[in-house]
RNA sequence: GCCCGAGUAGCUCAGGGGUAGAGCGCUUCCUUGGUAAGGAAGAGGGCAUGGGUUCAAAUCCCAUCUCGGGCUCCA
């Protein structure tokens, strides 16, 4: 038999032994041969020149072809080598380290990790990606060669990559694939596949620089990062660049400033926020909404110091697992304190403070509760990551036959609140213990399976689809996690709900049950924005500055035409404030047009303009921020409209 | 913490070995104009900090501080 049989999608047919993978698929597909990017045969990911291997049986080809994950991979990840090839030719000497595709992160699609002979600098990038665009219009062919691993090791300490050779240490036994990049000092030790030839790659571009470790350890080789994209089309990468400047636009550190909401001083300290006037109503409305909420639901409200005795820390066993997020302790009359990075040790004292009867059971103490956390200068960004922050914090002591109910009323309590911001996609996580053998799990068994049960049967009842995450649970108990989706498609982790099997054991608490005895309560961990800063920046970014109404810094702006009717304005607002909004008048002498600008720029909900006309029929003429001019109606009927929107939350400024 | 980059007026930024600049904002004056910028004048800065080099440093060099982009998603 000198032919190979081939099934491509439902079709079969044979193609003649020492037939390349792209000779089979022209026999089926014309647009597909000429689209192609690679192909899996038999479910393995083959480059398209590669011989069709002849085995028993029929082989199964599938083009990878433009516009599909796997495509994008492919296309990414050659781009990636591309960028290698030319630091290579242009930086003799270089040495390598891994370059990935990315496909599921937003900022870029693939980076290459390297030592240059001299630190590449920013202005390096243009160099690269003009002598990457030249090498790409020269179709030059990716060559695959399979290797011994003694040849391969060889290879790369000719050229002196020990890092490179200590991968294939790693991860070779007997033979490993590499690739060259025809007239290019290029070669790389890679499984593949790449597209056949660099003219392929018609839409890349190099975004960012910095530093990365090899295998991301600190103590490892620094080496420099070099991000990048790539795209079918340049249409794609174009419209790709545009989407990216529009979420820089939403940066919540620009929008902070340009709308007067935060600041973070050197003065004071990194990452410690100071919130302005505006930023801090935005925030209070936030705290009283979910005060609400928590009273609907039955909490209580707690209030804890924000430093303890250094031995309440060796307790909850912070000192030992902790201790390198805390701020250094400090001392008075020989007693040493810390800064709290938790609230939970301080929500334990007061169950503790009282003997507690099977009857008591669940306790719910809620907190906003600020805490302090030592993270590392680099680390720090805007309002996501910093020192100090706040936790809208909950710990439930509850029964164990309680757990369902609970972590239900929690979950109902999350969409609620999720929904009112306007996330309309959320997600759930359920991490559970799982097989993961190196992770030391602490609690019996039973409560464990106990716990994961209850956790998924709340989902279930709910209708809830989530995620199932083995060996992602915490060491001391079992979690959900809550991640939502903003407006312009990004992720965010906020929410968790965590059981906790270690804190009740190592604070020995404990409830009288029915039958008189002592019982361990479990601990319920739970917070839905995790930290308000953190939840603030994340609102922010999501409405891109204009809050809804009821959020909204100043509500309404009452616009005067002329300084004639500045005492109507000022009467109008004042009638506002009373009906309970946030009213500012701009009583300046400018022109309404740059009234309305300021007011534009502010992302004002609302502006009440004011002239002879509105004065004389004692109205205003009503303009939404996003709606334009909306016509003049009764200063009553506009104040009945708003305190709608205020009592309902909407997200939407429909007055009617 | 580490790598690259950046710190100039309240904000956004230009400049660059030889007298400190613009726009916005702010103050005052003129203007009283119907839905995204009317006009003029003025106030405001040891150019992040500390050292050097130089006749001369905001500018060049070193250090420090802060900010920004990042720090194993199959080779």
């Amino acid at each position: 038999m000198s032919d190979i049989s081939v099934k491509y999608g439902d079709r079969a047919g044979s193609v003649p032994l020492g037939a390349t993978v792209l000779d089979a698929i022209k026999e089926f597909d014309r647009d597909a041969s000429k689209s192609a990017l690679a192909a899996k045969v038999n479910g393995e990911e083959f480059d398209l020149d590669r011989e069709l291997p002849s085995l028993d049986g029929a082989v199964e080809i599938e083009a990878i072809v433009p516009e599909t994950r796997d495509g994008l991979e492919v296309l990414r990840h050659s781009t990636a080598h591309l960028l290698a090839a030319a630091v290579l030719d242009l930086y003799p000497g270089t040495k390598l380290g891994i370059g990935p595709a990315l496909l599921d992160d937003p900022r870029y699609g693939f980076f290459y990790d390297v030592i240059t002979p001299e630190p590449l600098s920013v202005d390096d990038l243009p160099k690269i990606e003009k002598r990457m665009q030249q090498m790409a219009k020269r179709n030059l062919k990716y060559r695959r060669e399979d290797v011994a691993k003694a040849k391969i090791l060889e290879i790369f300490k000719d050229r002196s990559e020990p890092l490179k050779c200590e991968l294939i240490d790693e991860k070779v036994e007997g033979s490993a694939t590499v690739y060259y990049i025809d007239d290019s000092p290029f070669i790389d030790f890679c499984l593949g596949p790449h597209v056949p030839h660099t003219g392929k790659l018609k839409a890349f571009k190099l975004l960012a620089l910095s530093g990365a470790y090899w295998k991301g350890d600190a103590e490892r080789e620094q080496m420099q990062r070099i991000y990048g994209t790539a795209f079918f089309s340049k249409e794609e990468l174009d419209a790709w660049l545009k989407q990216r400047e529009e979420a820089a636009k939403r940066d919540h550190r620009k929008l902070g400033q340009e709308l007067d909401l935060f600041s973070i001083q050197d003065d004071y300290g990194q990452g410690l926020i100071l919130w302005h006037p505006k930023g801090g109503i935005v925030r209070m409305e936030m705290e009283n909404f979910l005060k609400e909420k928590l009273q609907e639901h039955d909490y209580s409200f707690v209030y804890t110091p924000h430093i303890a005795k250094r031995d309440l820390w060796k307790v909850s066993g912070h000192e030992d697992n902790y201790a390198d997020s805390m701020f250094a302790p400090t001392t008075i009359e020989d007693t040493e304190f810390r800064l709290k990075p938790m609230n939970c040790p301080f929500h334990i004292g007061i169950y503790k403070s009282s003997k507690r009867s099977y009857r008591d059971l669940p306790q719910r103490y809620s907190e906003m509760g600020t805490v302090y956390r030592a993270e590392l200068s680099g680390t720090l960004h805007g309002l996501m990551r910093v020192r100090g922050f706040t936790v809208d914090d909950a710990h439930l002591f509850v029964r164990p036959d309680q757990v369902l109910a609970e972590v239900g009323d929690c979950l109902d309590f999350a969409v609620d609140v999720f929904e009112t911001y306007g996330f309309e996609k959320v997600n759930f996580e359920l991490s559970v213990r799982g097989e993961a053998e190196n992770k030391k799990f602490l609690g019996a068994d039973e409560d464990w399976e106990q716990a994961e049960a209850a956790l998924a049967k709340a989902l279930n009842e709910r209708g809830i689809p989530f995620e199932r995450i083995e060996g992602e649970a915490a060491f001391y108990g079992p979690k959900i996690d809550i991640k939502v989706e903003d407006a312009i498609g990004r992720t965010w982790q906020l929410g968790t709900i965590q059981i906790d099997f270690n804190l009740p054991e190592r604070f020995g608490l404990e409830y009288v049950g029915e039958d008189n005895h002592p019982h361990r309560p479990f601990m319920i961990h739970r917070a839905l924005f995790g930290s308000v800063e953190r939840f603030f920046g994340v609102l922010l970014e999501h409405f891109a500055g204009a809050f809804p109404f009821w959020l909204a810094p100043v509500q309404v702006a009452v616009l005067p035409i002329t300084d004639r009717i500045n005492e109507y304005a000022e009467s109008v607002a004042e009638a506002l404030k009373k009906a309970g909004f946030r009213v500012e008048a701009n009583t300046r002498s400018d022109k309404v047009g740059a009234k309305i600008r300021d007011a534009q720029m502010q992302k004002v909900p609302f502006m009440l303009i004011v002239g002879d006309q509105e004065l004389e029929q004692g109205n205003i003429a009503v303009r939404e921020r996003s709606k334009g001019d909306l016509g003049s109606m009764s200063v009553e009927d506009f104040i009945e409209g708003a305190a709608r929107l205020k009592a309902s939350r909407s997200l939407s400024n429909d007055l009617a």
